[in-house]
DNA sequence: TTGAAATTCAAATTTAAGTTTGAATACAAT
DNA sequence: ATTGTATTCAAACTTAAATTTGAATTTCAA
């Protein structure tokens, strides 16, 4: 069978070199997003160079393989989201404990308002604790559990209970729960289930806040 | 290179017919917890088959293939639990709308318990409604959206708002977050985040109910 | 200007999964 | 007993994705 188009001699098109930074910033971008689209084991690196206009190679690379892209993406996702120091700043001022409460879903709201358009971050997280990967131990260890453990205090705190009390960890689920829900699900699947679904920022933080501390404070009271 | 072990004519072993239903119901079952654990694109084939006893033939052979063993997961899965009619037959009842979210509550807290050991239906169902695959596109349509246009009209009820009213949808989410958490997440993960959490049916009953309760009527109130 | 290192590319290789095949066996009906 | 159908199995096949390779190209410094 001929053939063609093959040109066997011609010279290759120039690859032009713009500095490898580049590429690398590129791939980490368009992989987070895909990552979040489509979850690790999806997502392939064919579509995510596609998107980076670069070469399949470039993954292997510049990361050494589709592991450790996924690995820089979490980091990277991790190090664009709240810090857990500015958490423990926090937590030690002497405010109001609602005030605090409030400010902490502030953020989240502010956060979960950028999902979709930019804002991969979040969402490669989510995506991350669900599937359990061998990966995610290292995350929660250092990440997730002391920040929930600032959660926990904050909440036993409004609730005046001991930080051990079980309705203080039941509550931390009612609270995360629904921010949880908005991340991982899609809009058009927001719109079927609960649609006229307002989610400008200020309206949902006050929601969020009203339901909040109605509900610690009426779970503190039958626990007492 | 010789061979060992190799017992060219030798008699195989018998293959031991059993009926075939019963391997399908165990592929079934296999599948559905395996499923449940990891996801479609994770789990595989090999590692049903083994934990159900089978031949990896088996799959192709009972089920056609991986997709639709998958696709017989999900039927199942959604056939075992909590029918549309039944929803329907409890909001037409005339008792108190608080009386039916404790009931609605009940049911759900219920499955909720099961997971891990049996029950993985509702987590195949959660990771697939997650997972934007076409085939959930039917299953939105023709379940949960009219299950959750129920739960809405029962949360306006209490709330004494109107259905469109925003803060009714709103609510949805802070109503059944908590559980798509609980769902989603390995208990691994739940003992780290919120350790001392207490699920025993009963207890995290009243928890839910009283925390929905009181946070509906306090949005409700400001938003009057 | 030359040479070394970094970067890009297309093509080849490897790997891991699903799928198909054909022989072997058991069971049930004839 | 004989035959046909359903079931199981190991091995072969296929496919899609990741990874490696080696040549080509640019850049930069000596």
């Amino acid at each position: 069978m001929k053939k063609l188009n093959h040109r066997k001699g011609g010279k290759r098109p120039p690859p032009a070199r713009q500095d490898g930074l580049a590429t690398k910033r590129q791939l980490l971008e368009s992989a987070g997003e895909i990552f979040a689209e489509q979850g690790y084991a999806r997502a392939t690196s064919k579509e995510i160079c596609e998107r980076a206009n670069a070469n399949i190679a470039a993954v292997n690379y510049h990361f050494g393989g589709k592991d450790g892209l996924y690995a820089a993406v979490l980091e990277e996702a991790h190090s664009r989201l709240v810090s857990l120091e500015s958490m423990q700043a926090a937590a030690q001022s002497r405010i109001d404990p609602r005030m605090k409460l409030r400010m902490f879903i502030g953020r989240i709201v502010a956060e979960v308002a950028k999902t979709e358009s930019a804002g991969w971050e979040l969402r490669v997280l989510s995506r991350e604790i669900l599937s359990r990967s061998p990966l995610m131990a290292g995350l929660i260890q250092n990440q997730i559990a002391p920040k929930a453990k600032l959660l926990r205090s904050l909440i036993a705190e409004i609730m005046q209970l001991p930080v051990e009390d079980p309705a203080v960890s039941r509550s931390l689920i009612n609270i995360m729960g629904p921010f949880l829900m908005l991340l991982i699900t899609d809009r058009a699947l927001q719109k079927q289930v609960a649609p006229k679904l307002d989610l400008d920022p200020q309206t949902l933080t006050d929601h969020m806040v009203t339901y909040a501390l109605a509900g610690l404070e009426a779970v503190a009271k039958a626990n007492r």
